[in-house]
Parts: structure tokens; sequence; C-alpha cells
DNA sequence: GCTCTGCTTAGAGGA
């Protein structure tokens, strides 16, 4: 039997996994049919129990090899699940939204579809209405202030702000009518408030049946409801048990007064705006408002009001399983009884936080009393039960601890740590923390700037709190940017921080591909008046893009091919003549005839620039005779540091750029062509200004990914250029060809960006050159005259080194350390240094030693750390490797994989092969010559290559470069290192 | 066999 989930930890208790062994169907006595499932909870698979589904949980398409969570009693070994008690969670790691749930009710496919592709779901101005009522309705509550001049001011506020403007252009909106229409809401703002809030009898308040199952009376008194203060918006709610994720529009502390008695409560708020329909979603809307009764609702549905717990319409035989009553059902009760009989004030807000978050996850240990009443479990004497319990809770607890180190060994996680420094506010929803270990170093991690991360606490109800990603990781400090401010947890709170597993995203690809097959027939749909400017503009860009797809289809998938005009003058603008005459002058003539290519195409022309060849400066030079002709042009490439690249060279000249895209580090000299300080500088408010702002003749610049960015709704541009071509999937590099005339492709097929030459590095070319371009590779420049590595305390160490072993005997480390010697390969033959396999991928302990060793020793002679990098193919060596450099105290030396180096250099490299064996193992990673040639057209000065030679023989590449190393008698040779010379490490 | 980059996210409303 195949596990669909074959990493799952099967568990007992609150968080139980269950895999599903066998699945029957059977009739009962009734003649009713039931699914009998066959389950256990045992990693070992001995310990089997049996679930039974009934009524409609019959249908629940759940198949052996399944896992699942069960809610309810098992305590007999036998689950039952029927419509009135218990629950099947089929996949509850796999966390579904509220929103996909609701809209799965109607269609399946849809909701599938909009889960995985965003773009099958566009945007309409209700969604951007709704979005900004959101907000005002979020900012008013908070301050507590809902005057209508108030609330004006807040909606002018939040209609100003760039986010909101750029999907009024994205939509070609008329600002005058999104903003009117704002407005109209805010009236029922204020009576909801009037309602709701700041009465000073109990009295006033607003009337509504609410049913409190939490004190066990009768379901239909009637009671007051008085929200008393915010205590936090856009709450995230994950639930690992219930498989739901969702987000609380507000949160609120409620007093609820029913006759004498006055209870407290946490409750989320929900609002909802637009118009009414008699979708299920909105009939679920009408029940709430009836169960309100309030005597004097608009004709509109109230703007606002409480999803309180005890709301869950059942709607039958429309979902199997889980119905949007079920999901109302379960929110409610992971929000039920929950009192708390004092009003509690701001000061406390975290702990309430904290509480808060403990309802959301664990509202069935609440339960837990009730439940075993309901199911007629004889309660054991309570000291025994008392007992028990305390080992359970002590097993749950080492069991998690278990997990976690775990967890952490695999360097997906970072645990046990506390906020240091105060948080800093960057801007709403990004916060800039600080963590540390709360006892000794980082553990050794994968986790590395750029990654996005989930913030928990160690405590389990404290999970999945914020999100975002790390800013910076060092040996004892984590900075991350997060989406929530932490400082309302104590500071004793004890943190964890999780990889974010890869989103895959396929939404950009494949909405391509179907982009590029979409059909010419453009079709108008009808329209009532007030829609019909916009629609009509829309759907002339739609049959824009529809030209472009026809054109792209042709050029990419029929091959046919490109043409170009005959001559130059009936492109170039004749007062464009000189100036482009005067930039051509810098160039060499293959660079000329490229220049010449791209302006006389039609279609589009291809660059291939291999290293060192003057790439980024040819794409300069492009860009600045395109911009001197008045050709709109679109830039993109790879990876955003490759932009930043082009962007960086650019800067000196008088071009005006727009950076799309959020960047992590973007250069000073870059920061003020980003989209996000132009329109800070330029105090963009108006719809007007934007507008201005994007269809000036600026360049546009953005990765490959960024073109749903919505200046490409509305515009298309002369010349597209695509920088690192070759490095991108061409279902991602055909996003920017849609919004062009022609394009250029910029790459090398062979290998990837250029490298700053001087004398060693060409002699290091000489390597790449004999691998992969057959001497058509050539050195692009003899300035660079600092042969050398610059080694100023080198003596002391040749001293150290003599006190270990006999420097001068040592013919392998004088060609290490030898300035005039760039390039050596270290055999390990006889050391010997044998590869580890783990199921973290393949390492070598002694390479990572001896590389750690060279690695301080090129410290202690005077180079910097920041001047080296260290290299290895795979991901566990670079673990092993980092380890030791942690405890080495040689500071902060990049080490990374070949791929991550790739369009970068240092001056010295050390590469470790880690392959040694001696059964002919080959891993397919070393197979591939590109890779090697990355490896090797890293140094600048110095490149140090360590490994077995006879495995690495094996590999065909590898054979190569040694057959050149032994051939070429400018650069050093295979090298022996003797075994008793391991005593060094 | 073990490697990489790009994406904020759920929900914003309608049907």
């Amino acid at each position: 039997m195949e596990a669909s989930f074959p990493k799952t930890i099967l568990s007992h208790g609150m968080d139980n996994r269950y895999l599903v062994l066998a699945v029957s169907t059977v009739l009962n006595e009734e003649g009713n049919s039931e699914k009998h499932l066959i389950i256990t909870a045992s990693q070992s698979l001995e310990y089997e129990e049996q679930c039974i589904l009934r009524n409609d949980w019959c249908t629940t398409p759940v198949e052996p090899g399944d896992i699942i969570h069960l809610e309810g009693d098992g305590t007999s070994g036998t689950w039952i699940i029927d419509e009135d008690f218990g629950y099947l969670i089929l996949y509850p790691d796999i966390l579904i939204s509220g929103t996909s749930i609701a809209s799965s009710i109607r269609c399946m496919r849809r909701a599938v579809l909009s889960e995985t592709f965003r773009s099958s779901d566009p945007a309409t101005h209700q969604m951007l209405i709704g979005t900004i009522l959101h907000e005002v309705f979020q900012k008013a509550i908070s301050n507590n202030s809902f005057t209508p001049e108030k609330l004006q001011e807040l909606a002018c506020q939040i209609f100003q702000e760039i986010r909101h403007l750029k999907e009024m252009y994205r939509l070609n909106l008329n600002p005058d009518e999104v903003k009117q229409e704002v407005e109209e809401y805010l009236p029922s703002f204020a009576k909801w408030a009037g309602d709701f809030m700041h009465k000073s009898t109990s009295a006033d308040f607003s009337q509504m049946q609410l049913s409190l199952s939490s004190d066990g009376s009768n379901n239909n008194s009637t009671c007051n409801i008085e929200v008393i203060n915010s205590l936090d918006i856009e709450e995230s709610i994950w639930s690992p048990r219930f498989g739901l994720k969702g987000k609380i529009d507000v949160t609120v502390g409620v007093k609820i007064h029913r006759g004498s008695k006055t209870k407290y409560k946490i409750m989320p708020l929900e609002l909802k705006t637009g118009k009414v329909s008699n979708s299920i979603e909105h009939r679920s809307q009408g029940e709430t408002k009836k169960k309100f009764k309030d005597p004097s609702a608009p004709q509109r549905p109230p703007s606002a009001f409480l999803f309180c717990s005890e709301y869950h319409p059942k709607i039958k035989g429309e979902h199997p399983g889980l119905s949007i009553g079920d999901v109302a059902k379960t929110l409610g009760e992971i929000w039920n009884d929950t009192a708390a009989d004092d009003k509690q004030t701001h000061e406390k807000k975290a702990a309430e936080l904290k509480e808060n978050t403990k309802r959301i996850l664990l509202p069935m240990e609440l339960k837990e009393n009730q439940m075993q009443q309901k199911t007629g479990v004889v309660k054991a004497d309570k000291s025994k039960k008392r007992k028990r319990r305390k080992r359970m809770r002590r097993k749950r607890k080492m069991k998690r601890k278990k997990m976690m180190m775990y967890m952490e060994e695999s360097g997906n996680c970072i645990g046990n740590l506390i906020r240091t420094e105060h948080v800093k506010r960057v801007c709403d929803g990004q916060y800039l923390h600080n963590f540390q270990r709360k006892k000794g170093a980082m553990p050794v991690t994968n986790l590395m700037a750029g990654d996005r991360i989930i913030l928990s606490g160690e405590e389990r109800t404290l999970f999945a709190l914020s999100r975002g990603y790390v800013k910076e990781i060092n040996m004892t400090t984590v900075t991350c940017l997060l989406d929530r401010n932490l400082s309302v947890f104590a500071e004793s709170t004890l943190f964890r921080i999780d990889q974010e597993e890869k989103n895959c995203d396929i939404d950009t690809p494949l909405g391509n591909l179907s982009k590029l097959m979409e059909n010419t027939n453009a079709r108008f749909v009808t329209m009532n008046k007030s829609e019909f400017l916009p629609t009509f503009l829309r759907n002339i860009t739609k049959s824009m893009d529809l030209l472009f797809s026809k054109k792209l289809r042709d050029l990419i998938i029929d091959f046919r091919e490109p043409q170009f005009i005959p001559y130059l003058s009936s492109v170039l603008p004749h007062d464009a003549k000189d100036t482009v005459a005067s930039i051509l002058k810098g160039l060499n003539k293959p660079q000329r005839q490229a220049m010449k290519k791209v302006l006389l195409s039609k279609d589009y022309t291809l660059i291939v620039g291999m290293p060192g060849t003057g790439k980024t400066t040819t794409i300069c030079t492009l860009v600045r005779i395109l911009y001197a002709c008045g050709f709109s042009v679109l830039l993109t490439s790879y990876t955003h540091s490759a932009v930043d690249n082009i962007l960086l060279k650019l800067a000196k000249f008088q071009i005006g750029f727009l950076r799309l895209g959020q960047t992590q580090k973007v250069h000073p000299d870059i920061q003020k062509f980003t989209e996000e300080e132009i329109c800070r500088s330029k105090s963009i408010k108006s719809l007007a200004l934007l507008e201005e702002l994007y269809s000036s003749q600026l360049i546009v610049a953005t990765t490959c990914m960024g073109i749903s960015h919505p200046v490409f709704s509305r515009r298309t541009f002369d010349f597209c250029i695509v920088d690192e071509a070759s490095q991108i999937s061409q279902p991602v590099c055909l996003g920017p060809l849609f919004f062009a005339q022609r394009f250029v492709l910029v790459g090398d097929h062979q290998q990837l960006p250029p490298l700053v030459l001087n004398r060693e590095a060409s002699k290091i070319m000489s390597l790449s050159n004999k691998l992969t371009y057959e001497g058509k590779l050539e050195c692009g420049s003899e300035k660079v005259a600092n042969a050398v590595i610059n080694l100023p305390n080198f003596k002391d160490v040749k001293l150290e080194l003599e006190f270990y072993a006999d420097y001068s005997d040592n013919p392998w480390l004088i060609g290490v350390f030898e300035p005039n010697n760039p390039v050596c390969f270290l055999n390990t033959e006889k050391v010997p240094a044998p590869e580890q396999v783990e199921k973290g991928g393949v390492s070598n302990v002694t390479e990572a030693k001896l590389i750690v060793f060279l690695t301080s020793m090129f410290i202690k002679a005077g180079c910097n750390p920041s001047d080296i990098g260290i290299i290895a193919p795979y991901r566990q060596q670079l673990k092993v490797i980092n380890n030791l450099l942690v405890h080495s105290f040689v500071g902060m030396v990049e080490v990374n994989t070949v791929d991550k180096y790739q369009g970068r250099d240092k001056r010295i490299i050390l590469v470790s092969f880690v392959r040694s064996n001696k059964d002919g193992t080959l891993g397919e990673l070393l197979k591939d010559w590109r890779r090697l040639n990355v490896a090797i057209t890293r140094a600048k000065h110095k490149l140090i290559l360590l490994g077995c030679v006879p495995s690495l023989k094996r590999y065909p590449p590898l054979e190569k470069l040694f057959c050149h190393l032994n051939s070429e008698k400018l650069i050093s040779f295979l090298l022996c290192i003797w075994s008793h010379l391991i005593v060094l490490l």
C-alpha cells in the first residue's frame, strides 16, 4: 500500500494522525450504508483501530493509504463519526482556507483551480471596494472612532494608498466613482458602531438571539451584545487538527448582557459588503441577519456582524463530509466556551492574544470534560485520572521535543529562540525582529537570508503566529522581517522558526502557456452603461494580447523565421543618429553588429554571451541606444540581482527607470529607481499621477516572474530584453514576451554570467575554455595588472605550518599557498577521505576538515574572509563545512552550492568535490559538465580543487578536467596529500 | 538522486 503522505508521523492524542489501512462499505441494521475503516496510529502499524462513518460521512472519499485526523471519541478502540458527533479530517496537514471550502460547495473544480491558479479568478472592482472598506472598518474599530468625519478621513487616506491606486490602474477605473462607492457604505459603519459600541446602558444595545452553549441554558434566550474593544486585526488561524486556515477581520472583546448576567467573550468579527444575492454564501449571511433580529436593518445586509459561535446553518447533501455548516460549526467550536467574566484591559492584551490562540487551537482540550460526559465514559477515580493525564502530558511533551530535534537536525527549523532588542516597525505589516538562541549557538541550518519562514511559539498553542522571511542569519542571531509585531508576547516566550514549504509556483508558467495558446477571437460581453468604457478598454487590451499570442505561437511553436527590415534609416529617428553613433563608438565590431541586428529586427534577436565577452555592457549599450531612439523598453532577467546588475551599470547615464518587484537587498544607487521610492519621492497619491508614471517613457525593469504587476495589464513595449535567458525555463521566459512587439534574448546556453578577468583568471579560463568552449573563449581585457593574491602574513603561517609538518617537503602545501600558482587540485586518494551517504545527501568529513583548515590558513595569512568562497555540489557537505566553521572561529566565509555561485565570483575559491568511494557509485549532479564549468570559473585569483581523483575520474567531465590539468604546463598538477599530514586536522 | 529561481497571503465580491 502506498501512503499518501509517507513523512507523516502517526500519533494518538490531540493531534492524532491515523493511517487508513482498509476501507469497506457495509449495510447496517437499518439498511443504511456505512463506511468501515481499519486504521492505525502506531508507526509500526501493529495496533489497529476501527472507524465507522455514518450518514453523510459515508460519502467521504477516503482510501487505504490516506492520512486522517479524527475528532470525537475513540477510547473504546472504535471511532464513530455521524451527523451528531465527531469529525474525520482527510489530509489534515493540508490546510484549506475557509474561502476555498465555501466556494467548493458551488463548484469543486472552481475551488481547486482558484486555489492553484490565482489568475483563474481575475480581480474585479467589487473586490477592490471590499478591500478598501475592510481596511476602513478595521482602522476605525482599532481607533475606536466611528464618527462620520473620522470615517470620511480614513476612507480618504486608505483610498490614496499606492496599492489601491495600482489596482484601480489595473482595472482601469474612474477614481471618483470608486471613492463615491466607498463613501456610500460609511453611514452603515457609523450605524453599526451606534448599535453595538459606545452605549451608556446595556438596554440600549441591539437585541439579538444568541444561544450560548457554554452555559447550557435554553437556546433561544435574548441578550444584548456590546463590542468593548478590538484586540487584533487580520489575525491568522491555522488549525492542523481541522485542516483549516483563515484570517479573522477583527478579533473583538464583547460583553454579552442577558438579564442581570454579563459575560465577557472574545469573538471574531466578519465584515461583508456588496449586494445581496441568493448564493450559498449570502444565504449564510441572511441566516445570520435573521439571528440578529435587528429591526432597523437597512435594505443592504448589515455591514458588519458578529459571526457568532452558535451560528452553523446545516446545508445538507451539497458536499460530502464537510459542508459550509461544518466549517462554520468547526470555527464555532473553536471560538466557543471561552467566557471570561471580568472585562480585560489593553494591558492584558498580550495574555489575551495568547489565550486567544489557545482557544483557536485547543478547543477540544477545553471540551474534554463535556465530551466524556456525553459519551458516557465511566470516570476512574480522580487521582488516578490526574496521574494519567500528567503522564500523557509528559509523554506528549517528550514526543514534541523529539520531533523538534528531528526537525532541527533536518536543518529546516531553529527552535528555542528568544526575542532580543526592540521590534522595529518598517511599515504596516512589516516588523523587524531579532532572535537569539536561549542557550548556546545557532544550530547548523539550511535557513538562509531570503528564505520564507513561519514563526511559531514553542508552545503548541502559539502555532503559526506570523510569517515572513529571514533578513540575516549568523552564528548568534537571526533577523526576520515578520508580518506581525510580536512584542505583545512576554520576553521569555520561546519561539521557533520553520522554513516555509516550497510554494511551487506553477501559476505563472502555466498561465503563460495558456496565454500562448489563447484563441484570437476576442469576445465582447454584454455590459451595462457605466461599465462600458472600462470593459471596452479591457477588451481592446485583451485583443492586443491575443495578437501577441498568435505571433509568439508562429515564432516559438511553428519556428517561423524572424524577419528583419533592410535599412537602419527607417528605424533610427533622425535626431537620434548622432547620439547612437557616439554610443556605438565604444563598442567592438561584433557588439556593433549585434546592436544593428536588434534595431533591424521585426520579431526577435538572440545574443549569445560567453563568459567575459561583456554581456552586461552589451545589454547596457543596447538599452541606451533604444532609449535614445525613443523606443519603450521592458528589461527582465532571471534574478533580482541580475536585473540590478544591469541597472547599476546604467545608473550613470541619463535614463529613467521603473524598477518593479521587491528585492531584499537593493543597492543604494538603484534605490531611487524602485517603484516604491519613486512613488514616495513624487508623493503619488492619485490615480492620475500613477497613470502618468506608468505611461512615461521609463524603462521598466523586473524579473520574468514580475509580470503580474498592474502596469502590464495596460501597457506594451517596443522591445523586451531578457537577460540570462538561458537560465530561465521556457514557460517562465515566455511571460514578458507578451508585452512587447520585439524581443531580444541574451544568454549563454553553455554557461553563465561573465567574471572579472585578469591574468590568473585567464588561466583559470583556459580550463573552462578547453572543457566547454573548445577554445572559443578569449580574455576580454588585459587591464587588470595586480597579478597575485595578497597574503601579507604568509610568513607567520609558513612558520606555523613548519611546526606541524615540513612545509617545504610537502608540495601540496606549496601548491596551495604559492601565489603564482592559480590552480591546484589536491588529490585525497591516499588520505583517504571516504564519502558518507545519509538521508540528507552526500558528505565528506575529511574533505570538509581540509577545506576548513586551508580556509583558516588563508585567513591567518591575511586574506579577508569575504574574499574566500567555499563550493560543494552537495547541500549536506555545506552543512558539515558550516558546522566546522562555526567551531573554528574562522569568521564568515561564504559556503554554498555550485548552483548558488552562478554569476558570482571570489578571489579564492575552494571546491570540495565530496564523491569518494570504491563501489563506483555516481551521482547525477557531477555528470553535468555545465555545473563543473561554473564551479571552476568562479575564482578570480586562486582556485583550489579537492577530491579523490580515482573516484572522480568516473565522471566524464572531470576526467576531461584531469586530462587538461596534467597536460597544461602553466598551471599546477594533481597533488597527493599523504595521510600523515592529516595530523594537521 | 538529492540542485536552483521566482512568487506574500487569504479574502476582497459575484455567480
